[in-house]
RNA sequence: GCGGAUGUGGCGGAAUUGGUAGACGCGCACGGUUCAGGUCCGUGUGCCCGUAAGGGCGUGGAGGUUCAAGUCCUCUCAUCCGCACCA
């Protein structure tokens, strides 16, 4: 016997793997491809650095479940990519110096490296990257097909500025108000901004979260952040201005209440309600002020000298101008119902405003005039049925999702297939003409203008309605353009007339399994099933929702903080050097469930490269014994049968990673002590086959010790026989008032009498019934309890 | 403030349907083998009392349901996460 040399072991089939392309699916025709496939999928890695723990988790989670899907005839497809444009590339081109493209692609082939010595079954033929011509020629395709439909638009809008940079700032690269780079104040600046209409499909992804089985966390995460709230937009009229203000209500029943009105500073109707300098004074400065200042409890606010009608009773109520009022939700005005509202009663504390209560004690209304005594549900109705016949309001539904803004003033992504035109407006280049390829620039760094607009070859471009000089968009896309629709394309990567063809892309679609982090939930999650939807009502997919099941590994962690590329952490090919990429694949999954966060430690690898040791010798030592015959029946035997059912049972129905190995763990510990078994053989093929997801190079190699010829990988997962599950004799436990006072030995099924018997005759439950027994519970096959 | 998750030995965790708490592994202790060993093998290891037999306690805390609770119910504490003046 050979020492174990995982280096060695895992070079070879590696080099196999690749040589016969062993994960590489084929796009059949549709008619006879095969029935049974399943789409496995993993978040694609974005390429800074190099992967890290987290990752090495995530793919060796998604690499098990290809594996134990292959072995049970799936045709499985799992393909892998790159996240490749986004700002880190980027950034570390103006800092160190160098190209985007040169780093981005160098850290790729670091990644792709890494993924080739961890050993995963990944079908590199359909590799896509989102920064490749021939990848964002399509993104720019969908984007035109967006805007044709409406689902794209322009408008201005306030984005985060950093006037130190000179640049906008994603809402995550704004932390605690500053830009995360200088630290200088970021602030608000409304500026022409690209987005996508995923307003449009707020109730249609609420609703599909009921065909999807996602956690439900992530569905909440979801819920909340598109925000779904029914209720009344009521008109208050401003008789003196001959104006209606709509107001957005979720509370109409409270609508008698309604002892003042307050507007947000940011509303334009400051202006027109007042022309007092301490009014406009008040609105400006409370408008600049940070929002975490606005948070701050205290309620401030302004009186505008003016008054508005309370549609239901005609009192006159008088309009406040105050911060806690937000321009982003609803209408930006509020009725203030200070009695059934606290922040509305904050305000009315503060500022000495009447308060009316409109609901009793048996939530029945009060002081409502005709609509006294309903309770307060129906009433709700009652009052929007009678508003809507006056002509006074309307059942009205607010979401807080916003729609998708997309622009991003900076060189390395997507670019926007537009020119603007003085007479045309912004014309979408013609299909014909994509892509627009990125250009070369001089320099990266943002001053004040996008990069892309200081190239003039590029930003100069005839309209392409008229002719006439225009100029091209000079934004780029948001990254999550670029991953919204990957998973499409690696059905049919190779396609150059069209983003994949929709009969290939419905028999993968959806995907069976996504895996990836939880961080992912209202971003890309989101932004896929609304492009998926968008792309359904195009008629380019026939399904409408992405991922049918989904899977969130925890973190990995060290000192408590996660690991990621920025925060750096455990080097994986540091450790695939010392332990062999098989340790590495059993420790991360072996640690605890994979939902939940890993504390890193390195103990833990010794010993899983201990055990991966002990098999190797002890697979040697069965290797050497006769094959076991068939149907062969020893305790070994048993415990092979039940392992088998055990991990079976773990990887497919409960979706945990770490008992299986404890239970290929016993085994090998069972099989160990008993080597002369005459199921030594069926241990060790039974363990080796087991482990194979998830140990594949040593796996492969103990069964060509174990004499086989036979490629593991494509071989049938084994399956146990239900009739050796059963065990003759049982330990039978037997209770006093529900503690355990002993433990026997007895013959399997026998009945409950009998049962009672045995318990009774044992000497150490004899010592404990000193009283009048009450009552014998029985449970077959397990327990007796005499209570006394 | 609202919503969610988690809490089990010295440590990571197991216990799937209310029925033996602590599987498997780390660590530790003792013994053996080798002896250059940070190798390998064996035994033990929840806590307390006891030489032992045995007994008591024990799944963040307090109550409850039940013959029986880590598991179900109520309250509570801690940690983490999401949302947060959303009308």
């Amino acid at each position: 016997m050979d020492a174990y040399d995982a280096k060695a072991i895992e070079r070879k089939w590696q080099a196999v793997w690749e040589a016969e392309q062993a994960f590489h699916v084929e796009n059949h025709s549709p008619g006879d491809a095969p029935d049974e496939h399943f789409y496995m999928l993993e978040m694609l890695p974005y390429p800074s650095g190099s992967l890290h723990m987290g990752h090495v988790l995530n793919y060796t989670l998604g690499d098990v479940v290809t594996h134990f899907r292959r072995r049970h005839g799936f045709t499985v497809l799992r393909p892998m990519g790159f996240d490749s444009f986004g700002l880190p590339a980027e950034n570390a081109a103006i800092k160190d110096g160098g190209h985007p493209l040169e780093i981005t692609e160098r850290n790729m082939e670091a990644i792709r490296h890494q993924m080739r010595i961890m050993g995963w079954a990944i079908d590199w033929q359909r590799e896509v990257s989102a920064h490749e011509p021939t990848y964002y020629h399509w993104t720019q395709w969908l984007f035109l097909k967006f805007f044709e439909h409406g689902l794209a638009y322009r408008k201005e809008a306030p984005v985060n500025w950093c006037p130190n940079d000179q640049t906008v700032l994603a809402n995550e690269h704004v932390v605690d108000g500053r830009c995360w780079r200088c630290g200088a104040v970021v602030e608000a600046r409304n500026m022409a901004q690209w987005f996508f209409k995923i307003t449009a499909y707020a109730d249609a992804l609420l609703e599909d979260l009921a065909t999807i089985d996602w956690p439900e966390r992530t569905k909440k995460i979801q819920t909340s952040w598109i925000g779904r709230s029914e209720g009344a937009e009521i008109l208050f009229r401003v008789e003196e201005l001959d104006i209606d203000i709509p107001v957005f209500t979720t509370r109409p029943d409270t609508l008698f209440g309604a002892t003042f009105f307050v507007i947000a500073p940011e509303s334009p109707l400051v202006q027109k309600l007042s022309d007092d300098e301490e009014v406009l004074s008040y609105a400006r400065v409370a408008a600049a002020r940070p929002t975490e200042e606005r948070e701050q409890r205290k309620k401030t606010g302004v009186f505008t000298g003016r008054y508005t009608t309370n549609p239901v009773n005609g009192a006159q109520i008088p309009i406040w101008v105050s911060d806690y009022v937000l321009m982003e939700y609803g209408t930006g005005a509020l009725m203030a119902v200070p009695a059934h509202d606290e922040r509305d009663g904050e305000f009315a504390e503060e500022f000495d405003l009447p308060v009316v209560s409109v609901i009793g004690d048996d939530g029945r209304l009060i002081n409502s005039g005709e609509f006294d005594g309903q309770p307060f549900e129906e009433a709700r109705r009652a009052i929007v049925d009678w508003l809507s016949a006056q002509g006074k309001g309307k059942p009205a539904i607010h979401y807080r999702l916003r729609d998708w803004s997309f622009s991003r003033q900076r060189y390395w992504g997507c670019p926007i297939p537009i020119v603007y035109c003085d007479e045309h407006g912004a014309v979408p280049v013609p299909e014909s003409d994509l892509p627009v390829l990125l250009p070369e620039v001089d320099d990266y760094r943002p001053k004040g203008q996008p990069p892309l607009a200081s190239n003039a070859e590029f930003i100069n471009a005839p309209c392409p309605i008229c002719g006439k000089p225009g100029r091209r968009e000079a934004d780029t896309m948001d990254t999550f353009v670029d991953s919204s629709w990957y998973f499409l394309r690696y059905t049919d990567p190779k396609n150059d007339h069209a983003p994949f063809d929709r009969e290939i892309a419905d028999y993968w679609m959806p995907i069976d399994q996504y895996i990836g982090g939880i961080d992912h939930a209202k971003g890309h999650l989101l932004y896929s099933r609304f492009f998926v939807k968008a792309m359904n009502d195009l008629g380019m997919v026939g399904f409408r929702e992405p991922f049918q099941r989904l899977f969130h590994q925890g973190w990995v962690r060290l000192e408590g903080k996660r690991m990621s590329k920025s925060q750096g952490g455990v080097s994986p090919n540091e450790l695939i050097d010392r332990f062999g990429a098989d340790a590495i694949r059993i420790y991360i999954l072996f640690q605890g469930p994979a939902d939940q966060d890993i504390d890193w430690s390195p103990d833990g690898i010794e010993a899983t490269v201990r055990f991966i040791r002990r098999l190797w010798r002890v697979v040697h030592e069965a290797a050497l014994r006769p094959e076991s015959p068939p149907g062969v029946d020893t305790p070994l035997a048993r415990k092979a049968h039940e392992t088998i059912a055990r991990v079976s049972d773990d990887i497919d129905r409960r979706f945990v990673f770490n008992t299986p190995i404890a239970a290929v763990m016993e085994l090998v510990n069972e099989l160990s002590k008993a080597p002369g078994d005459p199921a030594a053989r069926f241990a060790a093929e039974t363990a080796v086959s087991l482990l194979q997801p998830y140990t594949p190079h040593v796996a492969e190699e103990l069964w060509g010790v174990l004499g086989h010829t036979s490629r593991l990988w494509t071989l049938e997962w084994p399956t146990h026989d239900e009739s050796m599950l059963q065990h003759d004799t049982i330990e039978l436990v037997l209770q006093v008032n529900g503690k355990v006072r002993d433990r026997i030995q007895v013959p399997a099924g026998l009945p409950e009498d009998e049962l009672i018997a045995r318990a009774r005759a044992s000497e150490r439950v004899q010592a404990h019934l000193d009283g009048e027994e009450r009552r014998v519970i029985v449970v077959r096959d397990k327990l007796v309890n005499i209570v006394v």
